[in-house]
DNA sequence: ACCTGAACACCGTTCAAGT
DNA sequence: ACCTGAACACCGTTCAAGT
């Protein structure tokens, strides 16, 4: 005889549920659905925690910052504490894949919170007034979730990786050359590769706002 | 009695049917299913000519760059075709919400191409080696691609849209100024907009690597 | 060759019913 | 108060059947 199981659901169950199933299948594996049956719940069951599948996935996405905040200590170089910071938010976004949770807007819970007091006390240590502290903060997580956002659904195989910018370098050889001159000549050197470009892109923009 | 339908399909018909279903009820509205529907076709048709969902996507999704890419000319200032190419790239990507659809990776269809082309040609008219104009390319597409993708899913309409960042830079206001001290002294400057932000990181991206 | 129809395995969400 | 079960309106995809 199956006891009730009035009282084994919160909001914390839910989301550690959650978290395990990312981690395990990846993140398309994700769905409502998917984590009432990993807790062997009824589905409509969540609900009584959650509005609606966004509000669950704000409070996931957040949890699975954890990595980058834990243990984080700033330093004396705001410059390579923005650099550090930024480079472990893509490094965790690109793990599963759980960039694709985060386009749903600012969660405020707790390790966004603390990236984004890091990021802009880092900028106001650097010199900048407040406006363009500000501003530096925007673009900066702008441009790391979004490249996040772009690069998550690639492969974290190193391997497989490198065999899909094969595949994509070679799209370009069958184009023919009178049509796209530049590119024929330089298809040799495009995706580098998606870290050598992020970090590029990264230094640039620190070189640029934080002096 | 109805006649037959053969013949009646082909991927210009699908495409074409998809933008006007997301020109007139948002990239949302967007399925194979609803598709079929506004074709008053079986779903299962469209698999005649293309191999999936994601297949007709990335199609539908480089048809929808047209506006960026017709009557671009380019000038003899590369950083300013440069800076109003990414703009223009930006704003059709925003425009019903489009960039949800170009976050599958390369489509290698025309306007895609023209972008590329136009792209590393003005790279080179900066005077960049090869490898630094490939960089400034994959960084510049991928902060403006990403940074659209981030967002789209936000109102169009400016109003709306204000009101999103009023909710989002009230929401600092329920935190303990103990806690979050910067985001305190701070809050009232945050998300000055994004087409602000937008443009502030994209000079500064010209700005460093396009000499 | 091209489209239909039915089926399968999924989604998110609602609501009345149980305990 | 909390969870279940059934239902609804969707998905993408496959496959045998019609023409």
């Amino acid at each position: 005889m199956v006891t009730s199981k009035r009282g084994t659901l919160s909001r914390e169950v839910i989301c550690q549920a959650a978290i395990t199933l990312i981690e395990a299948k990846g993140v398309n594996a994700f769905s409502l659905r998917a984590v009432a049956k990993s807790l062997g719940v009824d589905p409509a069951a969540i609900y009584r925690h959650y509005a609606d599948v966004d509000d669950l996935m704000r409070e996931v996405s957040d949890l699975a910052l954890a990595p980058t905040v834990r243990d984080f200590r700033c330093t004396d170089d705001p410059r390579a504490d923005v650099r550090l910071l930024m480079t472990r938010l893509r490094d965790v976004l690109l793990v599963n894949g759980v960039a694709r949770l985060s386009a749903l807007g600012p969660t405020r819970y707790p390790n966004e919170l603390f990236i984004t007091e890091t990021m802009l006390d880092a900028a106001l240590r650097c010199g900048l007034a407040d406006e363009q502290a500000v501003l530096a903060y925007h673009v900066l997580v702008e441009y790391t979730v979004g490249s996040a956002t772009l690069d998550a659904p690639l492969s974290q195989d190193p391997h497989t990786r490198a065999r899909t910018y094969d595949i994509w370098r070679g799209d370009y050889a069958e184009l023919a050359a009178a049509d796209y001159p530049v590119i024929a000549q330089l298809r040799g050197l495009l995706y580098p590769g998606s870290d050598v470009v992020f970090e590029a892109g990264l230094d640039a923009l620190i070189a640029q706002f934080l002096h």
